[in-house]
Formats: C-alpha cells, structure tokens, sequence
DNA sequence: CCATAATGTGAGTAATTGCTCATATTCCAC
DNA sequence: GTGGAATATGAGCAATTACTCACATTATGG
C-alpha cells in the first residue's frame, strides 16, 4: 500500500473514449466481484477483465475504496429508481397494495446481480465514515414518506421522521434475509408487508 | 498469504498454563479491533498486544479468521446468555413486559464494547459460509419461541417458524440501528418494541 | 497539420502481513 | 531427578497487491 493515499482522481473523463472507460471499469469491477468475490477483487484484476491497463483504473478512481463506492453509488442509483417508480405507480392505490408496490421495488433490485449486491451491501459498513447519511438515504425517506401521507388518515399512529427511519431500517434488514434463504418474492413480499403494516398499526390495545 | 490454509488447530489447549494463553489472546484480539479497526487487526499486532508471540496465537488457531470467528462466537454466548436470562426472567409477566425484557438485554449485549461487537457483526457476513444456522442462531430461535408459547392466546395469528425468525431479524437490525445512531436506551426499546408487538398482531383489520 | 491536451499503458516498486519452523523453555509423570 | 511432552518464541519467508510513473498513443482546436 502506498504511503500516502490519494483522495481525487487524478483525471476527470471529458471526452467521450475516457467515459465509456469509466463504464467499462465499473462493468469490470462489478463482475469481478461476482466471480470471484472480495477476496479475488483487487485492481489488476478488474483491469484485466476490462481489457484495459491498471494504470487507465487510477486516471479516474483515487484508491480501490472509491471504485468499490461507485459501484455502491451505482446500485443505490438503481434502487432509488425503482422506489421512485412504484411510489408514484401507487398514486390512487390501497395502502397495502402501495406498500406491496415500494416493497417489490426494493426486492427486484436486489434481486438482480444478488451477488454482487450483497457484497455491496457489507463494503458499505466498512467504507461509510460512521453513520454518514447519504442523499440516496434521504430521497429514499422523502418518497416513503410521501406515500404514507397519502394515507395518512388511515393510520393511526403519528408518522415521524423516526418511524420512517424504523420502517426502512426494518423493510431493509427483511429484504437481504429474504435474498439470503432465497425466498420466492410472494413469499418474501408478505411476510415484509406484514413486519410494515404492524409497525404503521401497531397492536390491538382493543382485545 | 501461505498457499496451503491450515484447517484445524496445531495444539488444543491442556494446561492451565495453555488456557490462559488463549483467553490471552483472544482479549488482545478484540483490544486491537477496538483500538485501531478491522484494517489494523493483524496477528502481529494481536501477539505484541498481548505480549506474547505470533507463534502462540497459531498453537491454538489455525488462522486469522478462526481468531475472529472465535471472538464472534464469544459475543454471541454473550447475548445468547443474557436474553436467556431475559427469558427466565419474564416468566409470569405480561407479553409486552417480557418481550421489553429480550429487547433490553439485545441492546445491553451490543452496548458493552460496542464498536467491537460492530465490527465482529460485519465480519460474520464474510466469515460464515453463506446461511449456516449455527448452533447460537438455533437457541436463540428456540428461546424466542418459548417466551411466545407463554403467550399463545393473546397473539390472533399463529407463530410459526418463519415469524420467530423474521422477529428476530427485524429486532437484531433495529437494535443495530439504535446502537449505531446512540439512540438512549429508552427510546431504542420503545421502537423495537412497536415493531415487534406490531408483528405479532398485524393491521387492525376492523377499521 | 501541428501543438497541446487528454487518454492509455504495464512493468515495476514498496509495503504489508499471514504464517512457519527450528529452537528454547516450562511443565509433568514416574 | 530425568525424560518426554506441552508450550512458547520471533526472525524471516513467501505471497499478495495497491499504486506509480515515464512513456506511448489518440483526440482536439486553431
């Protein structure tokens, strides 16, 4: 390891051929972790996957770590995507069918290279600066909170900025157990959408 | 890296001289996690730490990642023990009063050496091979089914296997969650606690 | 076209570190 | 005691790998 680590990249792509450079490396990245793992990722490596040299990898990304964050970056991107998407496809919806509607969004992301984004998911504990909370976590807050006051009369509890944080925190830790035991998305959706619906309604203080 | 990886233990500890030794080096293991993180844990420093030789540390664990998985397994007797006690403690209380009781010694569990058990939890996601239930996951399901079985009768829905683990998911990453936003003790519990009686008896249907 | 900037190259370096093993020391059974 | 087993030592090996840099190639603007 080099004594001194370097924060910015020594380059930014402007032209065109050093974009799809940048894609390429990423491309590579990604499926040399799929291949291989966190333990066979290592720069030469992904260089060599991406038919390119190690040294076009250091002209656009500082160290290892923020290669392995653009990649995180790029999935959080994707994730946010979707969720946007359902929340407004769930305009005029149930609140159940728009809960089912984020929690399948939040699933299919996942879903797709579950690999890779599993390891993505660990490296982000390693690399985020203690509890830094992203933009993407914050747009994230923002949709779920949108959707549930749409339906806000519907539920009684008040809807505070803690309990958004509690129902991703759960929605999440659910979603990547379901990934891990490979449950079928029905499977995986109902039991979610029950863990989020008794959160929003709480238990029946009536029996 | 050697090319060969060595499986088991050269020597198993059988004088109290060796035993100590262990504990020795287990106890420097987790101060060097504490002190300088997952990338300055190396077995040199573990060995200097606990002023004894690197060799000592490979009488008695294969490799480094059995040092780790030792100190995980440490941990999670450690939890494993208090929400035992919880258990047993809540015999004759109310649902809510017991279910508090298993919250509260997870979060004492994690709040002693916090930064360490942080990073001991990380590192399982990489050391166990993919979804072995171990022994300690197991007991823990099986006390949690207990404290329930006392309260059958108020709960509407059936608790199966899959809910005893899907409560435990959802408690395991809230209490995460807390202990990494240093929420009080207080309101941590009060949070995990909706959560979790919001699962066991779902969305009022009778609105 | 030409000067200059942007981009690409990859052999090599420097540092780290997991782990071994030949040897020394301590303990215990008899 | 004494011999053998258990335990402890730590210098150093072997392997890995993040990253650099001097240089080549390609694009661009005038």
């Amino acid at each position: 390891m080099p004594v001194k680590r370097r924060i910015k990249a020594r380059k930014q792509p402007l032209q065109q051929r050093s974009r799809e450079t940048v894609a390429v490396i990423l491309e590579a990245a990604a499926r040399v972790l799929e291949a291989r793992g966190l333990e066979g990722f290592n720069t030469n490596a992904v260089a060599e996957r991406g038919g390119i040299s190690v040294g076009s990898v250091y002209q656009y990304f500082p160290n290892k770590d923020a290669l392995t964050l653009a990649l995180i970056a790029r999935f959080e991107d994707a994730l946010l995507a979707k969720v946007r998407d359902a929340v407004a496809a769930s305009e005029g919806k149930s609140l159940t069918a728009s809960l089912n509607l984020i929690i399948r969004a939040q699933l299919e992301a996942h879903a797709e290279r579950a690999g890779l984004n599993r390891i993505l998911e660990t490296e982000e504990d390693r690399l985020r600066p203690a509890s830094s909370g992203t933009s993407a976590a914050g747009e994230l807050k923002d949709l779920v909170a949108a959707l549930l006051a749409r339906h806000r009369r519907e539920i009684a509890r008040p809807i505070d900025d803690d309990a958004i944080e509690d129902l991703i925190v759960i929605s999440r830790a659910m979603v990547d157990h379901a990934l891990q035991q490979d449950l079928s998305q029905a499977a995986a959706s109902r039991r979610v959408l029950r863990a989020m619906e008794g959160y929003l309604f709480g238990p029946r203080r009536d029996l």
